[in-house]
DNA sequence: AATTACCTTCCTACTAGTAGGTAGTCAAAA
DNA sequence: TTTTGACTACCTACTAGTAGGAAGGTAATT
């Protein structure tokens, strides 16, 4: 019985599949309705303005992916395979396509145009997911793992840029592939080179 | 007399700048019209369909990039400076503004959703970059400034996410700063430890 | 047990405004 | 004189959003 989603999950789920593929500007609740065949209005009952639709869908992204980080943290055994973990959960989600690209990421690049209450989200998003890389790589970095040049803070930025950068570039180019062949060589560089 | 741009680079430069800060379906007619105050339908007599504006925009965009690109090969005198100067270049647009965001980079996100036609031209833009920074790279390979752990091929594809990464970085958290803060250590990192 | 009231979810039908695009006109420039 | 670039006026389709109501469930009141 678990597999019965309620029709305001459901609808987030369209949309999150809609903003994926084209942003904020790139689908309507006209969209939504012909895809899960529920009127228009029944769309604005759940949600009454496109605002709180996609703020709500940020905000369970955000839960989903917060729960996902924190499972990673506590399953996998190493700092080093925690990285790895977290980029072929990506690989899986650009391959299958069920996933191509980050909310967030999406939303980010149109960010002086979106609503203030969604632009908020998203940049929260952004400041979690690089607190947690720059957490793992403080861990690595504590056992002796990783040889950092700079401050955790700043190689988890240039980290999280490239995860994005590397989205981007398998989807200019069609190539899922692509993903791990940018993401891959930048987790390796951090392996300190005794061990 | 220079300065007097012909109407239908200013359409492009609005629709530009509209694309850039809300990509493909971020900007309509109406925009361009109310910018540069002329009607609606008058725009549609420089460009039929939106499709063929886009496409102008982008290849308008295409040839100023590969003559500045061009132009840096041939001006900067080592390969470690055509880097530093093609991110200073980026640094300043973003910094004032001017051009905050790749169009590229901004219509490679919608990519599943654009026209076909502005889609190749999007793909061949990042096929050209990619190829500008692979010879830069083999070029200082060749040199021995640069130490590569992989193919310049590679690698480029590298440099070229941390860029666009960078790009999106520095607008989700408003701050042009981040944009260098990624990027160059990226480039610091290929140097050649003996030089 | 029947009534009352309320709540949730969805519906039809509608609005004002915007989307991209077209037809036909007109003045000035080539 | 033909072309260019602008115009007015319009079209159809779609946008987000609203009004009001029907159907069903729940729960307390009578």
């Amino acid at each position: 019985m678990k597999s019965m989603a309620s029709t305001s999950e459901k609808i987030l789920d369209i949309a999150q599949s809609l903003i994926v593929t084209g942003g904020y500007n790139g689908f309507s609740y006209a969209d939504i309705s012909a895809a899960i065949g529920i009127r228009k209005a029944s769309i604005h009952h759940h949600f009454p303005t496109k605002a709180d639709l996609v703020s709500a869908l940020v905000d369970r992204y955000r839960r989903q992916a917060e729960a996902g980080l924190t499972f990673l943290r506590e399953q996998a055994s190493s700092p080093a395979e925690q990285l790895q973990s977290y980029m072929n959960y990506w690989q899986t989600c650009i391959r299958d396509a069920s996933l191509p690209f980050c909310v967030c990421a999406m939303l980010a690049s149109e960010m002086q145009m979106l609503p203030e209450e969604v632009a908020s989200r998203v940049r929260a998003h952004f400041h979690g997911l690089a607190g947690w890389l720059a957490s793992v790589l403080q861990a690595g970095v504590e056992q002796g793992l990783f040889r950092l040049d700079k401050r955790p803070e700043e190689e988890a930025q240039v980290l999280m840029a490239s995860l994005h950068g590397a989205m981007l570039s398998a989807r200019a180019f069609s190539d899922p592939g692509l993903f791990v062949a940018i993401v891959a060589p930048q987790i390796a560089r951090l392996r300190s080179p005794d061990c």
